[in-house]
DNA sequence: ATCGGCTGTGACAACGTTGTCACGCTACTC
DNA sequence: GAGTAGCGTGACAACGTTGTCACAGCCGAT
């Protein structure tokens, strides 16, 4: 491999001075300055990370510790908006990921692996939003959690805000002028869910509406086998067969989403038509598939992971919860009936 | 940071053999072993990566080039795969992600710091099936491609076998007896369309059936804005009204899928009852919400980044394209009718 | 003419690690 | 009892880079 010191006798410099080139020291004369560049080129030298990571302390990596990321599908959206950031910024992503079947031990080699890595910082991303335990060795380096939060460490973290989604999904349907509203909510399990819930409450109150009057139907539950379980036609024959059946209904995810148009179609009802479908997450197969073309709230994950690394980088961010509003994807499903 | 010299001091010896110590050579007492090991755990030191690259030419590190990777949902499998063969074998992985958006020089620049980083070898990923463009610089070091080929460069490559995979599908339908099967195919610009209408062919032939007899229809195609339409419902209604309906209908996707089932839901009908559906992809998102439960032919990625990793760590791979077998994964929408 | 400061350059040490070589000690062979 | 082999250990150099310091040459101010 080509060193310094081959560029600078290629150059007929000393090798400080290519070294001074290389981190752009203005005090080099221009003459000479072009010839080391030439030399850079002609031999295509690379300046050896590892040697200036040794001189300067610094690496220019930023971990990216993953907790089951790319197992939900999307959820590689925070890996792809940290690295546009690192990137803006200079620094390369070292990944590392953790799967579901790992355990504590694995996830605490993960971090020592990084730290011999001697990475600046470290990003700690969650496959959903929840509450997760960390290592407190984690706290050694600058750190920022994303879509999840941690109760047992005070880390910077950014998740999505679930209620003011649900609070603006509700809204728009209020806004086609919708008075019986029905809420298809996830697995009561999920920390998203009674956030969304919350949210679909204060639209209603803000509106002016009495939420108990309004049907909250749980669509999904978890199985022992730890899979989903959706229970979306029942709940749909169930609203259908009240004394005032919902004109809208908000699925508190896309895949309820997507049981729902697959119910309507078979009572030949017709989403966004015969009646309102406003829903979350923007889970593109889903989303990008639907006809008639979905509203939901898309999560707002490239984004975090764009803050998050930002937040590394730039801020200096002070522990606690940062919520990072979704954005709103318009279809047809919600327009008035 | 604490160093190598520090653990010596603590432990009373010289740094040398501490470090013979690290590295698992057996050639050092066990008491003197015993007293480093407690060195180290006191003191937490970790070794320095910098350091050890630079005496030992080798950094452990993967690069993992992604060519929109994350943009397609679960094609991030690809990278898990990866991710967890790396581990296995001691390495860790650096990700540079190329958004779509972004140019030749990007992709150029990537290489380039990732090459600065001393990686030991290299993985380039694409978002979906595809022939891609390698700048020839690639091949200064181990690389291997996956989920798309280069004709350009003679790169080992790994690739999903979609004609199999699609006459293993059609394979399906004829055990159940189906002898009228359609094909709805995806975009006609994608390398795998062609691929999969030849083993759609394969297995009708295998069966001694006429494929020019069997109906294919485009069912999505691309437009000028580069978003996908898809027109299932039109494709559908003409393949009804012939003269001899199909009893089994392939998709080219589960996006096809997807739109199938709502296009035979507003005719009262169900995939696995009235009609047989197969797809492929196996997208998360789309398989597990469809209820009757999808058949449908798995991408590989998870398979294919762990195989790509394997065969860049331990084989030595010939240049050539190397395809991976999909796997089956069975629901009831292909069942008898 | 002398001095002080600025500019461009180079010599040298240091970062933390591993490879090479050599040393002293023990245990075995003849 | 001398020679030899091997084991455990340490001294030292080297990897490629940057930080510190010094020096030579030039300029303008005194």
């Amino acid at each position: 491999m080509v060193s310094i010191k081959d560029v600078a006798r290629h150059a007929e410099t000393s090798f400080k001075t290519v070294s001074r080139v290389i981190n752009g020291d203005t005090r080099v004369r221009p003459a000479t300055r072009e010839r080391v560049n030439e030399a850079i080129q002609a031999l295509g030298y690379r300046p050896h990370s590892g040697a200036r990571m040794m001189r300067s302390a610094r690496s220019n990596i930023i971990g990216f510790l993953s907790d089951r990321v790319t197992t939900q599908p999307h959820s590689g959206d925070i890996l792809r908006g940290a690295q546009q950031m690192a990137d803006a910024h200079g620094r390369l992503l070292l990944l590392f990921n953790i799967d579901a079947e790992a355990g504590d031990e694995h996830r605490r080699r993960a971090f020592e692996l990084l730290m011999e890595q001697r990475v600046d910082g470290l990003l700690y991303a969650c496959d959903y939003h929840r509450d997760v335990e960390l290592p407190p060795e984690m706290q050694q380096l600058p750190a920022v959690l994303v879509n999840g939060f941690s109760t047992t460490t005070a880390l910077p973290a950014l998740v999505p805000d679930e209620r003011l989604a649900a609070q603006q999904a509700t809204r728009l349907l209020l806004a086609e002028g919708h008075r019986h509203i029905a809420f298809l909510a996830p697995n009561p399990r999920s920390v998203a869910t009674p956030l969304r819930t919350a949210g679909f409450h204060d639209a209603l109150i803000e509106a002016g509406l009495e939420p108990s009057s309004q049907a909250i139907i749980t669509a999904c539950v978890g199985t022992p086998g730890g899979e989903e379980e959706y229970r979306v036609e029942s709940a749909l024959a169930q609203l259908m067969s009240a004394a005032t059946p919902p004109t809208a209904i908000l699925c508190g995810q896309d895949r309820i989403a997507l049981q729902l148009y697959l119910a309507l179609a078979r009572r030949g009802l017709t989403p966004g038509r015969d009646l309102a479908v406003v829903s979350f997450d923007d889970q593109q197969p889903i989303s990008g598939a639907l006809t008639p073309s979905l509203t939901t709230m898309a999560l707002p994950h490239l984004e975090m992971g764009r803050q998050a690394m930002t937040l590394l980088l730039e801020g200096d961010p002070p522990p606690g919860t940062l919520t990072i509003p979704f954005s709103t994807t318009l279809g047809c499903s919600h327009r008035r009936v």
